[in-house]
DNA sequence: GCTCCTTGGGAGATCGATCTCCCACATGCT
DNA sequence: AGCATGTGGGAGATCGATCTCCCAAGGAGC
């Protein structure tokens, strides 16, 4: 009743382990084609399955990439884990996701564990430009590390992320436009290098003065704040520009109840193109990351040579999506 | 360069391998004080941190845990899976999630695949009640698994889940007490054993010709058909029951839309009580599972022997979370 | 003072797959 | 014919931690 071993299917075909091994881990396939179709055919019978454990612990590798997110509780990278996954899935590999709950000390911890476990390679989404990248620097001593997403200080590591500044022009240009030029941003968490990239490129294309509603949190409570205040000067404001769909959707959602028309007074956009921007009538224009190909941009260089990983951003382009929000 | 070994340790505490792993892997202790505290002092200082893969080789356990969820497209997954996340990681695993695209085909695979790779033990919260049973069952041979949340016939399995026809009872009685008595249900899922344990009790209740608006899919998107459908015959409506919180998210929305007050003509809950339901004002009454206890007994049974596992259904009881869209 | 236990600790075997030699045989060339 | 070259395949070492003996030293009991 045991599990059948590589020994097992060995004798069962007449030929020896390094035999069996060189057929089924599919190394330099200079094998028989004859003992090749009787080694499958013996694992097949036998219903034999490599042992991971003692693969990994002779090839010193365990197919297993991590990824550690901000947190799970913003869809957005629900979605960006799962077009890791997809990636690596397509690899071969498995994908083990944490959640670092919006806090970097919990970040430092998460990193750890999944370098004491069993990763080839970590992701890390930093939860804080300023203040992730000297966990981040001392993972990298460890395993390949690349951040995704966003980028840190001092991390010593590369990071795949978008080009927020292009992203922001996308939304501007657009609302402009459609003749939209009294535009307020409403943004959160600066702390992280997407939010400060995004801000500080609206402030560059707009000027210092235009409106900015900053809150302290990426969630859909926080846009409702927001909506409050812009509701209340609404007559001053033509469109919104969100730094995150959550936002947007607490935003829409408190302007409609404060009867503001979106898009009719107020057109909005969001940021990221997750699926909730479905929850609500009207659907709202956004900006969507490349996410398959950072994916498998991040997962190359994973693979590739440390210094291949040095300490740079590679800014992918975005894509504006246009909805009724925006275009009513 | 190398990372240390358990070796290089017990070569720089002065002591053998065998009394190093003692030490370190905390196995039965009778190890002189002194002695261990050179063990972990050398450990400390060399940095050493244990090889998962040769324990696992040796031990035959990697102290991981899978779980399989129907999508995480549908936030009660992900908070589902989070809260299993906790209970491992507290007992010093690690989870691995995998989504089964809402497909029983994906699902067997993704199965077998945490299975190849390196679990102890495997919760499934199966997509069909009908058509997961084969693949649970086939699973449950190779290793420890218990079913989560729903259940699966022929699983041959032991499944964890909340007793949802005492959660409708608490529905359809709070909105009795608030002397709502022409309920109406919109559910979704009738092929997962959760979708129809709610159904039925909703019937059993209210009777065969209740109003009853089903609909393909849990998501939000169905859950605006249904608001649609609801709203020509508001009228004759003073309540509904959704059978799943995104389904009130859209429906709710759509409401408010076609001028529909909500709770003022039509009072609305939810079910699983996820973050969404902040989305929307009102916040939404719901039912919250007690997910902590359930991932708690859950890991339990898969540690717990084989026989304990026989097929059966153990329900834990849910919690009625009283808000604005029943009590306005 | 002697035997019998108890207890701490070491030597070596072990988990299962892969990798490094190295051998045997066949083929091609002078 | 004799030698170099190439190719398939096996024996045994190896990855690193744990586990199973078994031995030695110290204490208890007579």
């Amino acid at each position: 009743m045991t599990a059948p071993r590589l020994l097992d299917v060995a004798e069962a075909a007449g030929v020896s382990r390094a035999t069996a091994s060189r057929v089924l881990a599919g190394t330099p396939r200079n094998v028989d084609p004859e003992l090749a179709r009787r080694v499958e055919e013996a694992a097949r019978r036998l219903g034999y399955r490599t042992n991971h454990s003692a693969r990994a612990l002779r090839t010193g590798t365990t197919g297993t990439v991590g990824v550690v997110v901000p947190t799970l509780a913003n869809p957005y990278f629900v979605q960006l884990a799962d077009a890791i996954a997809q990636q690596v899935r397509a690899a071969g590999g498995q994908l083990v996701v944490s959640d670092a709950a919006n806090d970097t000390a919990v970040e430092a911890e998460q990193i750890e564990t999944l370098l004491d476990g069993r990763v080839d390679g970590l992701l890390v989404v930093p939860v804080s430009a300023g203040a992730s990248g000297p966990a981040v620097r001392a993972a990298a001593r460890r395993a390949p590390v690349v951040l995704f997403d966003r980028w840190a200080t001092d991390s010593g590591t590369v990071a795949v992320t978008l080009d927020n500044t292009a992203a922001m022009r996308l939304l501007l240009d657009h609302l402009e436009g459609l003749d939209r030029h009294r535009i307020a941003l409403v943004a959160a968490d600066q702390a992280s290098s997407s939010g400060a990239e995004r801000l500080a490129a609206f402030t560059e294309a707009r000027g210092a003065d235009a409106t900015t509603v900053l809150l302290p949190s990426f969630t859909t409570d926080a846009g409702r704040t927001a909506g409050r205040r812009i509701a209340e000067q609404h007559t001053r404001i033509d469109a919104v520009v969100c730094g995150a769909d959550v936002l947007a959707v607490g935003l829409v959602s408190t302007l409609q109840r404060s009867a503001v028309s979106v898009p009719g007074q107020i057109a909005v956009t969001g940021f990221d193109d997750t699926e909730i921007l479905e929850l609500l009538d009207p659907p709202i224009t956004s900006i969507r990351h490349p996410l398959a190909a950072m994916a498998e941009r991040a997962l190359t260089l994973l693979q590739a040579p440390g210094r291949e990983r040095a300490e740079r951003v590679e800014r992918f382009p975005p894509r504006l999506v246009v909805r009724a929000s925006t275009d009513g």
